[in-house]
DNA sequence: GGTGATTACAGAATTATATTCTTAAATGGA
DNA sequence: TCCATTTAAGAATATAATTCTGTAATCACC
């Protein structure tokens, strides 16, 4: 299982990519046990994989919002229709089934207002079995992390 | 600026950190230019950095929750304190200030409904100025990215 | 407490990749 | 067209990843 210096790996490796060496200087290693902590992470799973992160400004993505999306019927069909179109929307960053209020949270990042009133308009709310949806723009991310507790 | 050749690789860079050289076969390029398109791309701050994605069950990390905030009134000073004391928890993985009904939205990360119940009983409701708080649990993460479209 | 098996560690050796350097080709105004 | 600037490619070098080997620590079992 995972000791104490593995979830010091995987802090580390959470917060930025970093090589085997300065991880191994972290945690009190040498290279190889270090090394080979980090791949017996990645095989297992635990690593999903590591990707870049972008400036979501400088790529011009100027407009994020969160979307409450409420189904006009809990039909399993209808939930899985919604679910694999969502999947072809590049503008949809996530989609969450949640308990509540609601049915599905979207987050959603697009250019501009334009753009977000196309998605919506264009592509979300035409799909299948929609009975609502509230957007809430985000006006500034306080707080943005991969990052779980460890 | 940014071009057809610079979208690719940061197109492949969010789906999965790569070396030079396959990057390079996907764009068409030798290895030298990519690698300082993507040093560039480093520099300006396009992209942000590289982090390690982790698999969220395999941590323990059982329960996931937006909390919708709402503050007893608008006031700089308030908001501010909020978003300070927000930043030490490492509960919190998001902390967005939106628009619409509610002031803040909140992703929360936990191992338990326990310690849920903990962290908002003991961490979160218990901070100066909070109104209300809302929580919607993820039964299923249908979409879960940190790629923006490009 | 001893003992064999297993696991974890470290340093050296090797391989692969990142990074730099040099040169040539392409591009874009004046 | 010509000069300046940018972009590309291949070779050379530096750095990091990966493998290999031997040693120490750990642990179940006696």
């Amino acid at each position: 299982m995972m000791d104490r210096t593995d979830r010091k790996i995987l802090i580390a490796l959470q917060q930025e990519r970093q090589n085997t060496k300065e991880i191994a200087a972290k945690v009190g290693l040498s290279v190889t046990p270090t090394y080979e902590r980090i791949k017996k992470l990645e095989q297992q799973g635990i690593i999903k994989g590591y990707v870049a992160l972008l400036d979501r400004e400088k790529i011009g993505k100027r407009v994020v919002a969160y979307c409450q999306v409420t189904l006009l019927k809990h039909q399993k069909g209808l939930i899985n229709t919604f679910e694999q179109e969502i999947q072809t929307f590049p503008e949809i960053m996530e989609c969450h089934h949640v308990s509540g209020g609601f049915d599905f949270l979207l987050k959603i990042a697009v250019s501009d207002i334009k753009e977000f009133h196309q998605f919506i308009n264009e592509k979300l709310s035409v799909l299948e079995g929609i009975s609502n949806i509230h957007s809430s723009f985000v006006m500034n991310s306080v707080k943005e992390s991969t990052a779980y507790k460890l």
